[in-house]
DNA sequence: ATGAAAATGGGTCGAGCGGCCTATGTCGAA
DNA sequence: TTCGACATAGGCCGCTCGACCCATTTTCAT
């Protein structure tokens, strides 16, 4: 039932954060790590997952090269540190399905690895959508992408509080205020409805007042 | 901005557990507890809250008769084990704006606090569906309400899954299934859309697979 | 002083959601 | 064995929500 994952990334903080917040994820196991890409050779036919995360740099085999030498493995999402045009060119090339910056938020990341296993994959537009909004922050974090007032109108939903009418009035502004933060909210995010906000809210701890 | 709340009842542990939850609703204030009706009128004179709180059955001065005895005080909610008619038609008469078993779900108290606080009563249907609902259930736990499927479905709702497409896949069933699961679930919790959902989900501890 | 980001607001439109009613089959308890 | 609760499912309707377009004002850092 769960997306079986496995992870690959030589920074040993982001590798295990990753997956103590993505085995958080009901739907998504984290099976396997590595922290080069030999290791991750030897995860991928040892553990067969259905969708694996590589960063683009890493020592002795590089993502790159390492992706390149599986042919027919599962689908690769790339992540790295630096979105720009040449590593997403190199990773395309090697038949990576996706391409996120770190700094994406989780739940966008949990998104593309659900679609890698359905068999879709985050080519064009969608790409260039998540990498255009998530070039500059340096965290990864999510709740710091939001602005003071989103995460007002985050904290209330978290409270049980969704109309767009009462939000609306206990925040002193229009409906279609409300409705043009909510949008902005679910982009960052990478979610798509008020229940989904909810969640997110909750677990990133707007909640409490 | 929180709705400032007295709640009298000479059941300790009720008075107590009631107290603590409601606390955990961020915009519901209890500010003072009172064991009879004589502490009650102390505190309300005290704190002069937005909103009462009453068991009908308290010794010395019953709620029926403190509530009695309080004219222009803040409007009161009578809170009772007996939910039968002769008990409501009292606790009206001394000018009671809600009326709500001790079986009601968390939720659905809250909305009634909120909207006592409003100025608004539950009065005539409103009263009557939520006594038509809660007459049997000993606990006033509110998850325990639900049944497994719709625990299941909460579930869901509570990592994520948001659309009535998605539900109805993962949980092998027709949309329109889905819908009235939810359904249910919106009347024996109080509330009316898929992100309230999501946030009794997590307070009730139903995510976590 | 200039420009970018944030907060505010408007309109349109289609899809999805929630309310309400009915119906069927399967249990288990009275 | 009858009644009720539960899970399943369909239809209908009105309204809300989210997507995509836009504009204005303020604030703040450069």
């Amino acid at each position: 039932m769960a997306v079986r994952v496995v992870l690959a990334d030589d920074h040993r903080l982001l590798l295990e954060g990753l997956a103590q917040a993505l085995n958080g994820i009901p739907d998504i196991d984290v099976v396997a790590t590595a922290e080069d890409g030999d290791q991750l050779q030897e995860m991928v036919s040892e553990h067969g997952p259905d969708v694996i995360l590589v960063d683009v740099e890493m020592p002795k085999t590089t993502g790159i090269a390492a992706l390149g030498a599986m042919e027919d493995g599962p689908p690769a999402i790339m992540v790295t540190m630096h979105a720009d045009a040449e590593h997403r060119a190199k990773a395309l090339a090697v038949g990576a399905v996706g391409f996120m910056s770190k700094s994406t938020p989780l739940p966008a990341l949990a998104a593309a690895i659900r679609a890698a296993a359905a068999g879709k994959s985050l080519m064009g537009d969608d790409v260039d959508a998540i990498l255009d909004d998530h070039r500059e922050p340096v965290f990864a974090d999510g709740a710091a992408a939001l602005t003071a007032r989103e995460k007002e109108l985050l904290a209330m939903l978290a409270s049980g509080v969704s109309s767009t009418d009462e939000l609306a009035d206990k925040l002193f502004i229009s409906q279609k205020t409300v409705k043009n933060h909510l949008a902005s909210i679910y982009e960052k995010l990478g979610i798509t409805d008020r229940a989904q906000a909810a969640v997110e809210a909750i677990r990133l701890g707007l909640h409490r007042k």
